[in-house]
DNA sequence: CCGTCTATGTCCAACTAGTGAACTCTAAGC
DNA sequence: GCTTAGAGTTCACTAGTTGGACATAGACGG
């Protein structure tokens, strides 16, 4: 590590500048890049022609029907990052390149008493398959994101109580996923990798202060403050489930008495619907239902979506955000939820922090934690990894 | 502006590195100075010089016994700042100088019913006095930070709905008071000013993540957010005193029932009281009398405490910052107010978000306003103005 | 079809700024 | 009084950005 203040930090800077820059944009010519990033055109010259021998970046000859601008663009095999998303049912991976696109994914069932060395197992086949799907060499593997749903202590990388994959209590998931792929791997809640991944790709974009909200199994928030996930000094910000909307509520699994996840979560909710709609419902399947019309469960799910407004009432209050995203399941509800949400917002959040707020379904659906996931390895790969041209050279990966 | 990236973009970062090193220790030698900054002994040379010349910086020829280490400090001449606070009853100001040193400071009541003119007048005649007081030269003020009992529109600087200065709302405070005296004037709301105060000078020294919670007239939380006030995308983040509590409780002058307001801000509070102990009671009385032992002053001040813990609870769990700040005239009535707080956050907060979170009495007092005010100053001069070394000449202030 | 125009990208000399090493200085320690 | 060691300065060197000159090649008008 060089010292800071130097010139060649700067010039690492400017590097990551140019990144950056090609990277937001997807392709740019390097009159283009000069004029974003304020660089002058000579720098530009020198710094391409040093991204371009170290591999990280590609200059088609000639672009379309232009002048004669050169585009750059992120070179797609100069490494290759990992996303890996825990569900509570089910398990997720997608492989990305630094160039932002999405190059394989898949899913598969997970059942929710695997013991946590299984769920790695099948993680490593996963990552295993898709990687010899996509034909590129191991080798490439720049860095894996790892999202679990449950918070994990970011000192000793432990998840701590999670209800649900019971079995992961106090594992180490980054730990155990480095051990079995050999790359650096990068973990988060759900809740965050959901947050990134709308930020990046979904209904988030262009916004710089946002809340994704996941309604599944339980209820949590990944917070995005001045287009940095937020996680808190000690790595539980965005525990919005357990804010108190009743205390003289039902029971909630963290010991208080009414939390928002008694009136929200599948696990509070669906035991509503159980007399009437038999016992095997899912929160996908009473979201169904209520499209379908079925009464009851439009009741079921404007309440919730009332109660969920309280609570993002009180956060908008607290951090007035830009934009509200709701995912997880229940936002496939649309504005069956979105509806009870806005009216709960508008009445219980003071009017100055409500005005400017948009209330959106996430656009990624399902998808967007795993791809949070493929945005955190990225991201956590400081820019800067792959920069040094020394990326395949410096992680024997595999074999 | 020079461009970003260029080599003189570096030379200022690595000024205000060494201003900021001089600021934190109070005074260094060069030596320290290069060892903390990580800088070579020679840069720190030049810089040094370069900030001598400009007067930013004064160096004592021989310190004390040491070997003969000139040490290096803030000049405290070279510009000062000027720190003004309107509060619900009182004005108050500060001056202070570069090196962060409280020159003078006083305070006035000021009539609640005052009109922002006549606020304004006496905030000018103030600020001369104490320039006067001081002795030093009004050319040399650098810039004024404003605080406002009331949410502040950063995109117009108007003051919004304020119930606490009626004559006020819509005004433009900044813009009147740079009218006034003739230099840039910065103005963010009293809660957020009180988390800069204490931050910088009080309880929350050495924090990054903190929650300052201001109870007077009505409740309001700044928030600091990785060392950094946090505003929100507009401007009204921190709003704590109007999360719901109780959705059936009292009405609130924002229109919905149950805020924390309603259980917790003078103006709901002391009426309570005012059958049994009078209708002149102020909320610095149920603080006397509570320390002195009334018993129904200790069940309201204990009350109120509950009801705080709650809204601190939920800021917690949302935002899990390391240290919540109390401030305003309850935090005089210390563990009667504290204890309550505790107990309430330690009940319904989850428990890793609560573990590592203190809750201390601010260290200021009434005067964390003020002093933030001139941090405010300070800062909005972005810390590099006063490098330049134009400050005197480019700001013709006064006459 | 050709000359001119214009924006792109490259090269080079100039300049800015940080660094290591050598050097000077001064008080402390013996 | 001599030595010593850390403090600060000077100087030559190097890294890195920049403006300007230059080459290039499509677009446009004739």
């Amino acid at each position: 590590m060089e010292t800071p203040g130097s010139q060649s930090s700067l010039h690492r800077a400017n590097l990551e500048r140019v990144v950056r820059a090609v990277r937001l944009a997807g392709s740019l010519t390097q009159a283009e890049i000069a004029r974003t990033t304020g660089l002058s055109a000579a720098t530009v010259s020198n710094i391409v022609r040093e991204l371009k021998d170290g591999g990280t970046v590609e200059v088609t000859p000639t672009s379309a029907g232009g002048r004669r601008a050169r585009s750059v663009s992120l070179s797609g095999d100069a490494g290759i990052v990992i996303g890996v998303d825990f569900g509570h049912t089910h398990l997720r991976v997608a492989v990305g390149n630094l160039a932002h696109q999405v190059l394989a994914e898949e899913s598969e069932p997970l059942d929710v008493d695997a013991s946590a060395a299984q769920g790695f197992d099948r993680a490593e086949q996963l990552v295993t398959r898709l990687i010899e799907a996509t034909g590129v060499d191991r080798t490439k593997v720049a860095g894996v994101g790892l999202g679990v749903p449950g918070p994990i202590d970011l000192e000793s990388g432990t998840l701590g109580s999670s209800a649900i994959l019971p079995g992961w209590i106090g594992t180490r998931p980054a730990e155990e996923l480095r051990g079995r792929l050999g790359v650096p791997v990068h973990v988060d809640n759900d809740a965050n990798l959901g947050a990134l991944g709308e930020m990046v790709w979904g209904s988030g974009r262009g916004v710089r202060d946002l809340a994704y909200i996941k309604v599944a199994s339980g209820v949590g928030a990944g917070l995005v403050i001045e287009g940095k996930i937020y996680r808190g000094p000690g790595g539980t910000a965005g525990e919005i489930g357990h804010i108190t909307l009743d205390e003289s509520g039902p029971v909630c699994r963290c010991g208080n008495r009414g939390c928002l996840e008694t009136f929200a979560a599948a696990r509070y909710v669906l035991p509503l619907l159980q007399s009437s709609h038999g016992t095997d419902l899912t929160m996908e399947g009473v979201v169904r239902l209520a499209r379908d019309g079925d009464p009851g469960c439009r009741r079921v799910i404007a309440d919730v979506g009332r109660h969920i407004g309280s609570g993002v009432a009180n956060l908008c209050n607290l951090l007035n955000p830009s934009r509200v995203v709701l995912g997880g399941d229940l936002a496939e509800a649309g504005e069956l939820v979105l509806g009870p949400i806005r009216e709960s917002v508008g009445r219980y959040a003071i009017p100055s922090a409500a005005r400017q707020l948009s209330v959106l379904p996430g656009a990624l659906g399902g998808r967007a934690e795993v791809l949070g996931a493929l945005a955190l390895a990225l991201s956590e790969m400081g820019d800067s990894t792959l920069l040094d041209g020394t990326l395949s050279a410096a992680t024997p990966v595999f074999t």
